[in-house]
DNA sequence: CAGAAGTATGACGGTTTCATGACAAGAGTT
DNA sequence: AACTCTTGTCATGAAACCGTCATACTTCTG
């Protein structure tokens, strides 16, 4: 879960960023001060913060200067002063954006969104899914069982990626015709073919399966 | 020099910013439409873009999300409208950030770093890249195997730096022919060919890849 | 408990997908 | 102009994969 430290001395202010950014889907933490800020940073990083300018205490630029220095954290300004030279000072301290208040959550939650893509889009180009021991890096086209690489076929790749995509839930034969084949009809038994198949490679006994599960009558599973 | 591609139709707006940001040290160019600003960032690629959102013909935001499927560029919206459902829109687009005219040069030029700063930091590591024993020198158009040059040839090179700038992921064969030959259609097999003479330079045993590994049904990779 | 319905799995032939060598056309050099 | 290097096309063979079917097994139902 995405999370964002709010570095703001006012509680109100504080409190009202905290709760609209946890509505957002955020995982939020507060600090009243600048130190508390860089300590609690130190001690569990959030990936994104936000920073109010007039701080009291160490002021503001400071504090973004002394986060940027510990950490590539991208950095939000909040700030009451929509001041040019304000502005390029923050920037030039480290911050990656500045918003001026009041601020529009939406604003601010889509901002935080799109630091967060410029990151990810750079930083993290493969995504996992995993269920126990069993991870699936779907554009690398890459499963490992225990960190080992399983070599699958393209169909029991897709099989597989369309029930993780689905976790716990009951796919049935038809679904999985339609999504993983892309037959509108077609025999429900090639279902059945390719999922032994594909428990023979990724479980341990495939007599009594862990992940891939069979829910008779209903379809499949894949399943923690 | 970095290079500033300004999306604007209004002559005298885009005229003042071109100057403006030349004074700051950009290499600029413009571009009076939609159209002229996606062809002009094919041909020519500059390191951020500038867009006004109310282009006549195809409006701002398409122009936006067309940029953003091309290209990884920093897109910077410039807008008259300050409403911030239009700048969620812009941002959800794929914008990377959003400000409402009349902007004051200095703050854009600030910003304008901000962006590239953050780009940098997490794209720095681009100038060398490697895989085990194989290393890609992008800039100095140079690949070696264990220390010693490998002599490409240009499109094995082009391929290799594809596949490379993705570690891990895999291409496919759809993906290479657009990327590093630019045909929208084409036969796939010609890939084929040129990973088998890359093989052929760079894998010690061809038949049995350790670098630049086939995914069978999906494509090809490269992998540390 | 027997039959039915649902599921698992091994085997087999046809098809798809890949790797590779040969070749001719084009680009660039000497 | 002869030469070399590069590139795209094609043909071939080998390997991997897929879907079907038959059979065996399990679970449910009356």
């Amino acid at each position: 879960m995405p999370g964002v430290l709010v570095i703001e001395d006012d509680d109100r202010i504080r409190l009202s960023l905290v709760l609209a950014l946890e509505d957002e889907g955020y995982a939020v933490r507060g600090a009243a001060s600048a130190e508390e800020g860089l300590v609690a940073q130190r001690e569990e990083p959030a990936d994104t913060v936000l920073v109010d300018l007039m701080l009291p205490g160490a002021d503001g630029f400071e504090c973004i200067r002394q986060l940027r220095r510990e950490d590539d954290v991208p950095i939000v300004v909040v700030s009451a002063r929509d001041d040019t030279h304000d502005i390029v000072a923050a920037l030039e301290a480290g911050a990656d954006d500045y918003l001026v208040k009041p601020v529009a959550v939406k604003e601010l939650s889509a901002r935080l969104r799109a630091l967060r893509r410029r990151g990810r889009t750079l930083l993290a180009p493969v995504s996992t899914m995993a269920f126990g021991d069993l991870e699936i890096l779907p554009e690398a086209g890459e499963v490992r069982l225990r960190g080992e690489p399983v070599a699958l076929t393209r169909t029991e790749f897709r099989l597989l990626c369309e029930l993780a995509e689905h976790p716990g839930l009951v796919l049935s034969r038809q679904q999985l015709l339609q999504r993983v084949w892309e037959y509108e009809i077609g025999d429900e038994r090639l279902v059945d073919v390719h999922v032994g198949r594909l428990r023979q490679k990724i479980e341990d006994d495939s007599r009594a399966p862990r992940y891939l599960v069979t829910v008779r009558g209903m379809g499949y599973k894949l399943q923690k």
